[in-house]
DNA sequence: CTTTGGCTCTCCCTTACGTCA
DNA sequence: TATGACGTAAGGGAGAGCCAA
């Protein structure tokens, strides 16, 4: 899926929608070579270490103050799936985790490592991560460590963030076109029953008037406004092929003015040169 | 040139913790 | 105080691309 589809209005909705599974294809040829200057064996070391706010630190042992400020108290887990590259580097950018391996790992409620702390970011964190987000959905690995160095937190921990923030995202956008799809359902089925309607009378013109007044217009009926969907060629409503979403640009502004108009501009597809902007 | 294994990435689903009503 | 709902950090699997052998 291409990441590319994820836009942000000044609100931080991601306006476009890709369906289907499947991210690496253009994931990776985005990340072109830089991801791989440092490639070498993932670190082996049991070593998720889990970042506590204040609070927390203030409830935990004493003798764990040695990070940043906002993030001191760190736990150590086993089990980790893998590290980072930038973080198998030997260049941990988080103080924290280190201080959480000088802290003993948690050895509070770590026993057998079954149980897991979870961070709490503090409000400057989230609001770094929430600006950085604006500008770019996603993160290089250099961007990734450098945030990381200026939040005090691991660059695994920041790609968490950017990945769920990216998930949020979506779940929203979803929302957003359900809704949307709704509304067009039910302004198909208002349209249905009203030629529904027409179709009766003009089969009972027929019969009971003369011809020159078989027409909706000639009997005085008055013409419903046509449907949004109706007001564009035929053509142009066209199922993009790529997220198989109504074309229409035009349309999908007329029909939902509260949809953001990056949303609304996404997923025109011509049918003539079969390419979609979605 | 093609194949293959190892590596990375992201997405997706799920789990589990922290907070709040 | 106990509890259920909710938000979210994190774990782990899957799929895809890149690279070297």
């Amino acid at each position: 899926m291409a990441q590319e589809d994820v836009h942000l209005d000044d609100a931080g909705l991601a306006l476009g929608l890709s369906l289907g599974g499947g991210g690496g294809a253009s994931d990776a040829a985005r990340q072109g070579t830089c991801s791989r200057l440092s490639r070498e064996p993932r670190a082996l070391e049991p070593s998720l270490t889990l970042s506590m706010p204040d609070e927390a630190t203030a409830t935990g042992s004493g003798g764990c103050g040695g990070g940043p400020s906002h993030s001191v108290s760190s736990l150590s887990v086993a089990g980790v799936k893998r590290e980072r590259v930038e973080e198998a580097d030997g260049e941990r950018a988080s103080s924290t985790a280190a201080a959480a391996r000088a802290c003993g790992a948690g050895a509070e409620d770590d026993d057998d490592g079954s149980t897991r702390k979870k961070l709490r970011l503090t409000k400057e964190q989230s609001a770094l991560l929430e600006d950085r987000f604006k500008e770019h959905s996603t993160l290089n690995p250099k961007q990734k460590v450098a945030l990381a160095k200026q939040l005090n937190l691991r660059p695994r921990q920041v790609e968490v963030w950017f990945q769920n923030r990216r998930a949020r995202t979506k779940l929203k956008q979803t929302e957003v076109d359900c809704e949307f799809l709704k509304r067009c359902c039910e302004s198909l089925t208002e349209e249905n029953r009203r030629l529904q309607r027409e179709l009766q009378e003009l089969r009972s013109l027929k019969f009971a008037a003369p011809p020159a007044a078989a027409t909706p217009a000639a009997a005085g009926a008055v013409p419903a406004p046509a449907p949004f969907y109706m007001q564009l060629p035929a053509a142009t409503l066209t199922l993009c092929p790529s997220c198989e979403r109504l074309g229409g640009p035009a349309a999908a502004a007329k029909a939902d003015p509260d949809r953001p108009k990056a949303a609304a501009s996404h997923h025109f597809f011509n049918p003539f040169t079969h390419s979609a902007a979605c």
